[in-house]
DNA sequence: CGCTCCCATGTGGTCTGACCACACTGTACC
DNA sequence: GGTACAGTGTGGTCAGACCACATGGGAGCG
């Protein structure tokens, strides 16, 4: 904490806590334009090269959009759309061996299995959560002349959506990033795979099972349902990783009133 | 999806594929020193400002250190921090309207609850999670000579100590970053409370509740408790605004036989 | 009068070259 | 042997110059 304080001698730095401030001040909002980059070198006193690093940075992290040309879309526009910003730290990091593959699958987890927990939560109240993208990526799931490649695209679609249906931007952001971490590691995992077809069916029928259960409401089952798919997926393509699920194997069918909270994941079973 | 494809002119993003890709083989690994600016915009073709802005990508998002001078400290060293890039994600995300406070603070629940259960549970067996730091801050925040600001740092990092005992890199650095993008709301909120002594009495007592919940392997209590925790404090300082809970209702526990069942392995390390 | 074409203008994108401050390193000097 | 100093290479910054691009207004034509 406060270890900025002092001086911050770096041209670039300015320029960003600047439009920081004007962020903060209301200023600048999504939709409008950035000064030009001269004119916002000159307004700072900085070089423009200051300038141009300060907005790579920006459009890096997904808060702005540079075109060029004229007219009004032209220019730095500021847009707020964080999952550039997470799928580039994530895949970077993982990358420079920053964020173990595993603690990202675990991460999911967790995220995904509060994602389920709470649509089929919201699913007891008029008038439920949006499940029609969720739904039209399934049935897209379900042409068998999918490639795998191809079937792993969709997949990701489907759990995205799922997240935006749950409202939380945060946490689809997260999401995004995360499964860009780990999207090689997907791929390359699927050689692991000896029966595609049967893998896909299974994982097809998971995420059926997974809607269903928030359909009826059944935050627990969706949960578990949710966690074992994930690391189901995961457990088959690293085989020498232990993914082990220590969790009771998934008949969750009878929860009605075992519905007790469950504690149902929080467990990172990684090694 | 896949709207990057065809051809990335910006010479930029090059330097940054080329680096991320000698990532990936194993060329480049943490505590590697990059090439010099100038070798780098050689060896790619560019110029030097394009490389800068690549450089400067990779500083903010924590992949990278650089020091001015000569000698082994010196230029761009490969570190692999993940938490300042993801707070100033955070952060600029959060000043752009694009994280709204209420889905940060839901995201924080769905994680350090996750983290307190998961830290209970590996409490249940040897040698247990490493809360020392935890409790070195616990007793730090016992001071009564404290500011409040001073208070919220401690508790800051209390939390963070808790993400970090339960060993997962991405997850600590998510709630690193997520602290950071709602510090400004945080303080804010401090103007909300009448009597500080009192809530901070509050919060101190909360968070040994969550301790000793850890410490008795009862994940279910120890969830419970870090949710209403983060939640209460965020009710008090916002009570316009409606914090809708995410999560299903916190169950108090009845979990005496449910808390063994889970997660025999915690550590996990490096890989 | 209306339409079309074209170029002036302003944008980001890039490169080049030049300084500066800094920190180490080896050497010359004492 | 020890110290002071210049050399060297690093990132940090700036200035200036192009380029490609997209717009928009004006000139010219029908």
């Amino acid at each position: 904490m406060a270890a900025d304080a002092s001086a911050e001698p770096r041209a670039w730095e300015q320029v960003l806590q600047h439009i920081e401030r004007r962020l903060l001040d209301g200023d600048l909002a999504p939709g409008d334009r950035l000064p030009g980059e001269r004119a916002l070198a000159a307004e700072l006193g900085v070089g423009r090269s200051s300038v141009r690093e300060a907005l790579r940075v920006l459009e890096v992290l997904g808060l702005i959009r540079t075109h060029t040309g004229s007219g009004p879309t032209a220019g730095a526009i500021i847009i707020a759309t964080p999952g550039g910003g997470m799928s580039a730290l994530m895949r970077l990091q993982v990358a420079a061996s920053g964020f173990p593959v595993a603690d990202i699958v675990a991460t999911r987890l967790v995220l995904e299995a509060s994602v389920a927990g709470d649509l089929a939560a919201a699913s007891a109240v008029e008038p439920g959560p949006d499940l029609a993208a969720a739904d039209r990526l399934l049935d897209a799931m379900d042409d068998a002349a999918l490639a795998a490649p191809d079937f792993l695209a969709l997949d990701a679609a489907f759990h995205l959506a799922l997240a935006e249906a749950s409202g939380n931007q945060v946490i689809t952001a997260t999401m995004a990033g995360l499964r860009s971490g780990i999207e090689g590691y997907a791929l390359a995992g699927l050689a692991r795979i000896d029966d595609w077809h049967a893998a896909s069916a299974r994982l097809r029928s998971e995420h059926r099972g997974v809607v269903a259960a928030i359909r009826a409401a059944d935050a627990a089952t969706a949960r578990t349902r949710m966690h074992d798919h994930i690391s189901g997926y995961y457990a088959q393509t690293s085989p020498d990783r232990t993914f082990a699920t220590p969790e009771p194997p998934p008949h969750p069918a009878d929860l009605d009133e075992v519905a007790v909270d469950v504690v149902p994941t929080g467990e990172n079973d990684i090694t």
